[in-house]
DNA sequence: TCCCGAAATGTACAAATGTACAGAAAGGGG
DNA sequence: CCCCTTTCTGTACATTTGTACATTTCGGGA
């Protein structure tokens, strides 16, 4: 208790953390409704037993996965906030910033199932719009509740056509909505 | 009707849509991983052999029913299209057909369906891109198509939004956004 | 009228699922 | 060394699933 890496015995937090983690993957690639107990064992290289013995209820595992897609969600857009803050709160940042999150579509595919999951689940709801509302609160005091509201809907929209569409959106297209969304638009 | 509908237990093209049907209302609330033969069999009002009379298998029927979602998507789509070109293709008109679009949920919910089916089915994808690209087609003779696709995406995110979040947006709000987005200086 | 093909239905069954649990294995304290 | 608690694992089982099909029912043509 004290001494937190000396407890472990045969390392029950890892092996949990691994379940969770295996889960959460399975859940970005086939979505929320079709893992089973033993797809995620085998995924994770445990026997099925394991995946009972840690939780409960299979909806548990879920819950505990979807928390853990958020997390990795909340991550991304704290390094979204602090390059924002260390270069400016500009179109040309955000753009570069969006586009560079959408190559790497770890985090978009993500905050997608967390979204998709929340369609079909009004308790995820909550877990849902914190993105969004995220990314409005970093535009709010720039541009205004307005603007902001609408370039994140805008940036919403943008995530959800790159997870369908194969060809991504230039970063020029990206700077000039979004600067005409916040309104900054050189004459 | 209800003598007539007792009478006419024999009619295998009717049957058939109820099937469908009820399978696509299934689709919308608890989501296309989770529905079976026999809840469809529970809603449409047959047995259980009737489903799997109709549709050698069940990926079938859920094909079928996901059609079935994108056609309604699809009247949808022309009704904005015919009070467009009536009406002129103007933010204040985009504005407020959305937002009378949103009030009445039924199409939103069909095409977030068909979408929300897609991220996990690949072969979704032509179907969930329908709904941007024709509203993107519409818009695309008078702004442009940076504007108009920058357009369609904004509306993408708007539904998404009213699909997670409980309160509405407000129709000045859209009408200002697409104002900006699509480049008509309004003061 | 009767009869035959089409349609409708209930039931059966193998496979997959969530979950429980009896042991086996492991590791530290005596 | 042994023992006892914690951790692990395989198996079992009731339930639900997709699907097949034998049987029943219907309705129109002879």
């Amino acid at each position: 208790m004290t001494e937190a890496a000396v407890r472990r015995r045969r390392d029950p937090e890892t092996r949990r953390r691994a379940i969770v983690s295996a889960a959460a993957e399975l859940i970005v690639e086939i979505g929320v409704g079709a893992v089973t107990h033993r797809l995620i064992a085998a995924r994770a290289g445990v026997p099925l037993g394991a995946t009972t013995q840690y939780f409960a209820t299979l909806d548990d595992l879920r819950a505990e996965a979807l928390r853990f897609l958020v997390a990795e969600v909340d991550a991304r857009i704290d390094g979204i906030r602090s390059d924002l803050d260390e270069r400016g709160t500009t179109p040309a940042v955000l753009a570069e910033l969006l586009a560079r999150g959408l190559a790497d579509a770890h985090a978009l595919e993500a905050d997608r199932a967390v979204v998709t999951a929340a369609v079909n689940d009004p308790q995820l709801r909550e877990l849902a719009r914190r993105w969004s509302q995220q990314m409005a609160g970093f535009l709010v005091a720039d541009f205004g509740p307005q603007r902001a509201t609408a370039a994140a809907i805008f940036i919403d929209g943008v995530f959800w056509h790159s997870r369908i569409n194969d060809e991504p959106l230039s970063m020029a297209f990206l700077e000039s909505a979004l600067a005409d969304i916040l309104g900054t638009t050189t004459t």
